[in-house]
DNA sequence: GTTTAAATTAAACGTTTGTTTAATTTTTAT
DNA sequence: ATAAAAATTAAACAAACGTTTAATTTAAAC
């Protein structure tokens, strides 16, 4: 079901870059097989059409969404520093997976074709669970406010992340980031400070 | 030069629609000119193209993005309650032209089309002016901490708010939104707060 | 080495695309 | 009422679209 042989790894690295680029519609399976090196029927041939292909881009992809906590246990941290650790791996994993989200997002607004979302929507919520008892642990310290609305505070985090990133030209121009490294670092460094700083603000908020 | 006849009104409004929901590309004139009850030469008649449609479009609806604040130097608030009440002109605006939003910001990251946004940015860096005096007086009044970067603010209240749109199934499934009067709902009340809220806590956050 | 299956190709398929044409109707101006 | 301009139409246009076909090459199996 999910192995591939390399073209057809190939053609879901070309369509992901293409679709995230221009967007679904504006991508044509020529496009893509003109960047893949392949005729255009092997897209047909491997994926049945290009509806399909996107599918199962989408699908392969949506497991790399998932967040990585394996040390993030281990270590004895405080809540804050664990918060902190969480938002700097939220935005490694969106700014690896930028495009991919730019194309589910489409998707899921559009609603021109009908995909299944389960899959996204079960990773959202691992994602979320793991907050949850990071924040549970916080407030159970004393640490942490407890008139969160916990569930709102991904879409704050990624948000932020995502309309800097759909702004690009204008922030660029206004902290003058010359590079796409120099943007890059702005997100890893400055923009990641601002999101950890407003959580954690917001954790011990009293109103 | 932006004074429309009446078909050509209706034309925009159909356009904004059917852009915002499957995209320039998903949209063909043929679907704008159905819905719109006009014949498909009218288009290129009225606006040149399709491309020049969208300019068009888009040129004419960015003014509609700026914030109104008539009101919000009259009265006498505090720095706390002019940030309350700022986020709620913003979530307002933003959420009365979603749509627009949605197609701005897709041109904007594909670059298919390259479009001036140069009035676009001129809104956004006139509404971040407004913000920016409204935390000064606040610093001033050692209401404030002085350590803020105030330009990533905007994007986390629009940033916030659009990841909770653009996931909308999500959310709505997680907070039992049945219909969209209780969506838009819970976007003024509950969402707003929590915007609100996150903002004032940054802004007195001492790190 | 032969047979069978898989991969790859160029060409053609019928649609749909955005745009233009040329004819006609409607409106405006005189 | 007549002439000129503007608005509207159906039809046609070439180009691009996703997909399929049938033939050929490559790889695997025996």
């Amino acid at each position: 079901m999910t192995d591939f042989n390399d073209k057809q790894i190939e053609i879901l690295l070309v369509a992901e870059k293409l679709f995230s680029e221009h967007g679904f519609d504006g991508t044509s399976i020529r496009d893509i097989a003109k960047e893949a090196n392949i005729n255009i029927a092997m897209i047909s041939y491997y994926f049945g059409s290009k509806e399909k292909l996107l599918e199962a881009l989408i699908i392969n992809r949506i497991s790399g969404l998932q967040l990585q906590i394996e040390n993030l246990y281990k270590e004895s941290l405080t809540p804050f520093e664990k918060i902190d650790k969480l938002i700097e791996l939220y935005i490694t994993r969106i700014n690896k997976n930028c495009g991919m989200y730019q194309i589910i997002h489409f998707e899921i607004t559009s609603k021109k074709r009908d995909i299944n979302y389960e899959a996204f929507n079960e990773v959202k919520r691992y994602n979320l669970g793991i907050l949850k008892n990071i924040i549970e642990e916080g407030q159970s310290q004393g640490l942490f406010t407890k008139n969160i609305n916990i569930v709102l505070i991904p879409p704050t985090i990624m948000g932020t992340y995502f309309h800097f990133q759909m702004n690009k030209p204008f922030y660029a121009d206004l902290f003058n980031l010359k590079t796409p490294e120099d943007f890059d670092n702005y997100i890893y460094n400055d923009l990641t400070k601002h999101i950890q700083q407003t959580i954690k603000a917001l954790l011990v908020y009293e109103n």
